[in-house]
DNA sequence: GCCAACGTTGGC
DNA sequence: GCCAACGTTGGC
C-alpha cells in the first residue's frame, strides 16, 4: 500500500468535476513527466490512497481522496493528434506515457489549505511543500495522507 | 503578472 | 556529453 497526491488545477479538472464523473472515476491523462510516468507505471496500485490537490487556484489545498481502482495503462491521449496531451514518440505498440483510474472516495467537507499544510509540524516533510517540487504526482507517508485526512475533519 | 525552479531541446 | 536557451509549473 502507498499513498499519493495528485495535483490539478480546479478550472480544468477539479474534486467537483470527479464527483460528477460516471462511478466518481476517472482516467488521469496527460501525465508527461518521467519520474511522475514512472510512479504511475512501477509503483501505484489499486486500492492505494490519493489525495487531491487543488493547484493554482484560491485557495489552493487538498480537496478530497480517491483509491487506485485500475493500475497503470497506456496513456490514449497521447495517441490522439487532436489532443492536448499528443506524443508522436508515443506509440500503442510502444506507449511512452501511462494513466491511471482513480475513483473519489470522499469530497472533503472543507479545503486543507496549502497555508494550514506548511503550518502543520506533522506535514513539514511533505514533498508537496518542498520548495521546487513541480511533479503533479507523487508519494506521502501514510501519517502525512492521515494528517491530511484529520484536519479535514475539524 | 512575476519569477524561481527545473525539465527539455538542440547546437556544438 | 555539455550547457545555454527555452518552455512549463505553480506559488505569490
Amino acid at each position: 500500500m502507498n499513498w499519493w497526491v495528485v495535483k490539478s488545477e480546479p478550472d480544468v479538472f477539479s474534486v467537483d468535476d470527479l464527483e460528477k464523473s460516471p462511478d466518481k472515476t476517472t482516467y488521469w491523462d496527460g501525465v508527461r513527466n518521467y519520474q511522475a510516468r514512472n510512479f504511475l507505471r512501477d509503483t501505484m496500485k489499486t486500492g492505494d490512497k490519493v489525495l487531491f490537490y487543488h493547484s493554482n487556484s484560491d485557495p489552493m489545498g487538498v480537496a478530497g481522496w480517491c483509491e487506485v481502482v485500475k493500475e497503470g495503462y497506456p496513456d490514449s491521449s497521447a495517441f490522439d493528434p487532436e489532443s492536448h496531451y499528443f506524443d508522436a514518440s508515443s506509440t500503442p505498440d510502444n506507449p511512452v506515457w501511462i494513466m491511471v483510474d482513480i475513483k473519489l472516495v470522499e469530497k472533503f467537507p472543507r479545503l486543507v489549505t496549502l497555508q494550514e499544510i506548511k503550518e502543520n509540524p506533522t506535514l513539514k516533510d511533505m514533498t508537496l511543500i518542498k520548495r521546487g517540487n513541480r511533479l503533479s504526482v507523487f508519494p506521502v507517508k501514510e501519517e502525512e495522507f492521515n494528517e491530511i485526512l484529520r484536519l479535514a475533519r475539524q
